[in-house]
DNA sequence: GGCATTTGCCTACAACCATTAGGCAGGAGC
DNA sequence: GCTCCTGCCTAATGGTTGTAGGCAAATGCC
């Protein structure tokens, strides 16, 4: 009975890794404490439930992706950080596909509150600073871009685009571009 | 041993409605088979197994989904067409959330290509010829159309915009608006 | 160092889900 | 009336989650 030093972060980051290689949903105790090779019980120690590991990975996710978001738009403004932070994203999801699953996870409403969530609404909102909108505008805008990138990097993972042309990097800049002239048309500045 | 005479259609109507009502991860064979009071491997002669049914669920949700899109839009262009299309996305997935994450499966190439997802694209390519775009400008646009909507109605139906102002109805309106300007502006015709 | 406590991993067990094999009876066709 | 097919059944296997209780290694205290 070998202690192996297990903790939730750990087994945390071991279950972030595997949610890349075989899918989130694939991420279970059980796998887990294979990848381990250890007893199934024995990460009710650290973990409380399988939801609970599930939640930890996409808290981890969130704020991996918001410290990725966060250094792509340092230094930027206007279209320059609109690119940024949509390639952020969508490089992460690429790179990451379990943990960008992972981090879509519906999250309660306290633990949403207390996770790197809010750190992108603020990026978003902060990117849109230049492109001065009033409210409710503004909140519109980070509603919009929340939905065009989740929604086509979610498409783009789910093999929506692989056997038709253009090209899906093609499409992202486009879409990109466009976003930045209807935000800037709706600037409050004339 | 009453025939109560399943069909594979009966089962996966009544999985789409489970779906709606406990979510559709939590339509298995073993809830179907509580629902109509016999036992699991009953099931097993009309279905060929759990991911079957799923896909069934996701076809059926598909096609009613294409269906009411269609409605929405017959007569109808430009921007109204737009809003229609629109809504009956956004509608659909209010009235059956759980049919809504069905139509989100990802599915094999062979069965996409021969569900009414084909008729989706088709549809909002149609929409688009309001606003005669170019190639491969056309093509962005449904993709970004459908990456819009989508995410958007993700985000709602995940709480997303719950308590926060304003209403998603408001945001809504507000980015089928721009998606319309938008749209216009990218016209190849002055 | 010796000893008590905590803690990490274990075995055993119960419940639920998916799936296969094989049996029996009800209904269809002759 | 007889046969055959088909629909639902029982039985059994294996995987996953989760709980209870045990034992030994690490930790802390004197």
């Amino acid at each position: 009975m070998e202690r192996l030093g297990l903790t939730p972060e750990r087994l945390t980051r071991a279950g972030a890794e595997m949610a890349d290689e075989v899918g989130f949903d694939a991420v279970t105790v059980s796998a887990l404490a294979r990848r381990f090779d250890v007893k199934v019980p024995s990460l009710y120690s650290h973990l409380k439930n399988s939801q609970d590991l599930r939640t930890r990975i996409a808290l981890f996710a969130l704020e991996e992706l918001a410290d990725r978001v966060a250094d792509a738009v340092a230094g930027r403004a206007g279209r320059d950080a609109l690119a940024a932070f949509a390639d952020a994203y969508r490089d992460y999801a690429r790179e990451h596909p379990g943990r960008y699953a992972a981090a879509r996870l519906r999250l309660d409403p306290d633990t949403a509150a207390a996770s790197a969530g809010v750190r992108h609404v603020q990026m978003a909102r902060a990117i849109l600073r230049g492109y001065e909108l009033d409210e409710p505008a503004a909140t519109h805008a980070v509603r919009m871009l929340g939905s065009v990138f989740h929604g086509y990097v979610s498409l783009e993972l789910a093999g929506g685009f692989d056997h038709s042309a253009p090209d899906a990097r093609e499409s992202w800049d486009w879409i990109v571009d466009s976003l930045d002239a209807l935000l800037r048309d709706r600037s409050s500045t004339p």
